[in-house]
DNA sequence: TAAAGTGTCCGAAACGTTTCGGAACAGGAT
DNA sequence: ATCCTGTTCCGAAACGTTTCGGACACTTTA
């Protein structure tokens, strides 16, 4: 009965397809049914009868009924946003470097895959980092938070940890703290060295992250860890601090170790992009590779197999590590003062771009 | 009086700082005015006193508050999130793609300059391309959406016009609709041609974009037009569809118009990374580049400067497209009806790929 | 003196949801 | 009859904001 009188208040066909969504209220009309017990039932609670249950959900999705988001929030602040937030460090930092790109697709996929948004932001030319990430929290824009290009003493680390606000960062800051985190292996470089310690090479040099990362750190500790392992003399003059991270900061810092009274036979760059800018650079000096010098990359971009020559590369798994960032995140949320690390381990891509120590080894 | 009673029925130092963030009221306490007042002086309205609007802000200064968007949005549905929508077409399609990498770091600065946040979203793998927007937009997570690798017969295009939500997408698709549109000029690889002739050479090849896309539509068109344009026999047979927007797409076109009996001198990539794999292809077949046969890209990423040879492109502005996408669409939410194109030239970059006709034409 | 206008203010209602407290009812045990 | 238990239901309040309509005190105009 109530049905019908429905049926002939709202008109005939169309079940209040007029103007603008419909309510809670709409449907608990059409199913019979309070507004209480319409929304206890579409969220599965206990006390509500099967059959008033089967009524709501029917009438809900006749009407297309879709929760008001801002409604709920407003009632129970604590039901979350379903979002989560991925914030860089600086508008210079780019998604240009393809590795960032590809972990950035991972994210979005995985985060999809569980039913959540997600939401990207970088604080504008004239504000600090942690500004942009401050109005998010304030404003609750998201769950929890992805942070990438971390700094050595990062300052967002602090205010979510702080401020109690799940998060998960890629690779370890020296902030401490309990939070979740996944980095790369120790010993990842110590791969890298030992291949080109069995191909002979003495005098291995590196093109280094700019400094101020926390990635940066790390990857220099291990690859002297990984000389002194192999009793190769750190040599420190052999290492260059790139400027960027991308090509122009690998090509410079490759003329700068070509300008070494003796120049390394081989060369680490900590990241492809840095690698590749030392291939320009030895390719525009004329000297071959691995002929005259080895090169190796970190990262394994999808360039990496297509340029000449393919490049030697230790491979991150970058799918892997974004859908790792975001299950560790989603951990994060449910059961925020957690403390874990996950440990990914990369993996030498042996390529052209190495080869035999150079007999006459006096280039340039 | 009303003010005594207050402060004797809260304590007497602090005003309610207890838990969590304080809402309009507090600050209208602390203004000593009404809660309607507080929020038309917070709002800029003009029926406030001087005097009042000052007491409003400096007491929602001190307690720090922050509205909350939940209840104005609830309040209020007209009022907008403040966000803007990117969405990708597939999961396989990403930002692997660093010309997308790029373009997407663009719009995260342009958006953060004009305070819009932007929610990044994609289907999930089992979804069509158009679910997840629509998921989206009844969720009304976002003002306004752009749209990126556009489909030929674009869903997505359709949809939003239907609903009357505004948009710009990144070329033109075909299907028709009034909305705002950012488009590369129709004429540019015009030049990418004439520089060809101008080599001499005459049998000129494309690797085009796969089809299905409205960009590869275009870009074919234009091509074949530039060709007639300079009395160049359009040959059928040497334009290759990729399989992919990606590197390995590119090489496997390549080796496929390597395998022509009369193979052409000069080839487009419709984007770097097709040229790019298209030069490793041509670097296993021991092929020399431009001896042998000139390549062109599209886009000019930050990589084409860096691989040998330096690669001839046109180059597209990212971050220029980038930010008239989102000063387009913050238009269009103005003014949703709106229909607007707005045309960017691509510019060629001269590099080393791209030489004389090799004398001896029949490589291979 | 009355009417009309101006500048400033406020109470109350509304947005759509969830939840608290209790009500109505059935059945079984006392 | 009375009490208890359990199931199913609902009214009303609450979340924090904006806005509608009206109110008050003054000043200007007729």
């Amino acid at each position: 009965m109530v049905a019908e009188a429905r049926n002939t208040a709202n008109g005939d066909e169309r079940p209040t397809l007029s103007s603008s969504r419909p309510t809670l209220r709409d449907v608990a009309e059409l199913a019979g049914l309070s507004v209480t017990q319409t929304s206890r039932a579409l969220n599965g609670h206990s006390d509500v009868a099967n059959d008033s249950r089967l009524r709501a959900e029917q009438a809900a999705q006749e009407l297309g009924y879709v929760p008001n988001l801002a409604a709920r929030r407003l009632k129970d602040p604590g039901s979350g946003t379903q979002t989560i937030g991925v914030t860089l460090t600086s508008t210079t930092q780019r998604f240009s470097d393809p590795f960032l790109g590809d972990l950035l697709s991972a994210m979005v996929d995985e985060v999809s895959c569980h039913g959540f948004e997600m939401h990207l932001f970088s604080p504008t030319a004239d504000e600090e980092p942690v500004a942009a990430l401050e109005r998010s929290v304030r404003h609750k824009r998201a769950d929890g938070y992805v942070l990438l290009r971390l700094e050595s003493d990062d300052q967002r680390v602090s205010f979510l940890s702080d401020a109690h606000v799940p998060f998960v960062t890629l690779g370890r800051p020296q902030t401490k703290g309990s939070y979740r985190r996944v980095v790369g292996a120790e010993d990842s470089l110590d791969s890298a060295v030992s291949h080109l310690v069995d191909l002979g090479h003495q005098r291995v040099g590196a093109i280094a992250l700019p400094p101020g990362y926390a990635i940066s750190d790390r990857r220099l500790i291990h690859f002297t860890k990984a000389l002194e392992r192999h009793d190769l003399t750190a040599d420190e003059s052999l290492i260059t601090m790139a400027d960027s991270f991308q090509e122009d900061g690998g090509r410079t810092a490759m003329e700068k170790l070509l300008g070494h009274r003796q120049p390394p036979t081989a060369v680490i760059g900590f990241n492809d992009q840095l690698a590749i800018g030392a291939l320009a650079a030895l390719s525009s000096r004329g000297l071959d590779v691995p002929g005259d010098i080895s090169v190796i990359g970190f990262d394994d971009v999808s360039l990496a197999r297509f340029i000449t020559p393919t490049l030697t590369t230790l491979r991150q798994p970058v799918d892997r590590l974004g859908q790792l960032l975001i299950q560790q995140l989603l951990a994060a949320i449910d059961d925020p003062e957690s403390d874990h690390e996950v440990v990914v381990k990369p993996e030498l891509m042996i390529r052209e771009s190495t080869g035999p120590r150079p007999t006459a080894a006096t280039a340039n």
